[in-house]
DNA sequence: GATTAGAACGAACGATCGTGCTATTATGTG
DNA sequence: CACATAATAGCACGATCGTTCGTTCTAATC
């Protein structure tokens, strides 16, 4: 004759409110549920950058987080869906961290602040586990589905931002007219996963300071001269 | 009252002797059980190549051999164990492939087939998952372990095997005294590593010509300049 | 042909996976 | 306060995870 099952273990948490001062003093609270989805997806990009998308778990993000699993579970209809909504989580944090603050500038200036912010996100441990998409295009290029399409998406989006800040800086004629743009981000792009790739793997910060240069000098060779493709 | 337990279900297989023709013309055969091992890590070096090193499941891997779980694990004694295996077994089908070759040259022309070589590695598909240390190092660079520490080797060895190849070019003097030549050797490894990125992400495997063109510009003017740094 | 070492197997373990279902609790509205 | 609705918890499910065990089969030696 054990108790009746389900008695609360502890009454002490009422909803997840865990999240520090939210919004600019005490603005227009969002509905109930989100501010928990939201802590759940924090949580769960920082988990995912470390162990992947994969090795991400349900189990383990609802105990990290100390909330039931099917409660946890409720907030998303599957593990796919999971997966894409820390996508898009570690989306916004990179947006707001790297791309955005860049666009205060023009031309060759935001060019140079793509680079160098993405450099210190990666270098800062934004995510603890380093970049999330470098992480998350290696594993999932050869998954089919939602997630991989996502990924995929977003890393076309960001190349294309670094190709139209370069041909920004080509119209304002601050970079050759015969310069690849398109093979210019890509190199850029190969760099910093480079560098994000070395730090990681043997744990040596100082790779971002000779990628940084390497960087510049490549752009800089692409302002200078009539470069072939 | 079932048939005592542990019927064989098939008397058609003695052992796994499913290998082609070993060696040069019936040489001496190895012990027994090594063929087998040997034809677990090949499935097993191809499976984790796609699905990753820890997706790499014994249950599947046995499954995908036609032998049962218990009899694959006992080659290995720990899934540890097995990843490692799996590592040094790719790491052998890489410098088959890939560096061996290009040591029959010297100097410059060693380093240009080093490049040359690991670009049509993985634009072939020596692994069905692309480069398997790209993967793996992004998947382990924030696992601690043995695992980790033995891709970690074979990566610093193998940037060394390209920063030696150019340094020998360096007192060939067919490159500049002054070129940095650690950093040519990361320069080139990220390229290529971006390529494989990126044909494996956007399926598109003309970036690896683009990144050859890169690739090659970037030993040429290592080779002529006085270049800082 | 009998003996023996090693290879492979079947069954089972506890743990954890993703995913349902139902009941309980918390929140916001009248 | 009562009520409706959304959020969360508890429990269970079948599957699969890595691992262990004892048994059976195979191949080589005497």
């Amino acid at each position: 004759m054990k108790a009746h099952p389900q008695t609360r273990k502890s009454t002490l948490r009422p909803t997840m409110v865990d999240e520090g001062p939210v919004g600019s003093g005490g603005r227009a609270q969002r509905p109930r549920g989100f501010r928990t989805r939201q802590a759940i997806l924090r949580k769960a990009v920082n988990i995912a950058s470390v162990e992947g998308l994969e090795g991400l778990t349900i189990g383990k993000l609802a105990s990290a987080l100390r909330i039931s699993k099917s409660g946890l579970f409720a907030h998303f209809g599957s593990k796919e869906d999971l997966q894409c909504a820390v996508v898009d989580e570690a989306r916004e944090i990179f947006v707001e961290r790297v791309v955005r603050p860049a666009y205060q500038f023009q031309g060759l200036k935001r060019l140079r602040a793509l680079c160098e912010n993405w450099l210190s996100y990666s270098k800062d441990g934004v995510f603890p586990g380093g970049c999330f998409f470098s992480a998350a295009s290696l594993e999932f290029d050869d998954r089919p589905g939602r997630v991989r399409e996502q990924i995929a998406g977003l890393m076309r989006k960001w190349l294309g931002s670094l190709e139209q800040a370069a041909r920004d800086a080509q119209s304002a004629g601050e970079i050759s007219k015969e310069a690849d743009v398109r093979q210019l981000a890509f190199e850029i792009q190969a760099l910093a996963m480079g560098a994000n790739w070395s730090s990681r793997l043997f744990r040596d910060p100082n790779i971002f300071g000779s990628v940084r240069s390497a960087i510049l000098r490549r752009i800089e060779q692409a302002a200078e001269a009539t470069q072939s493709r």
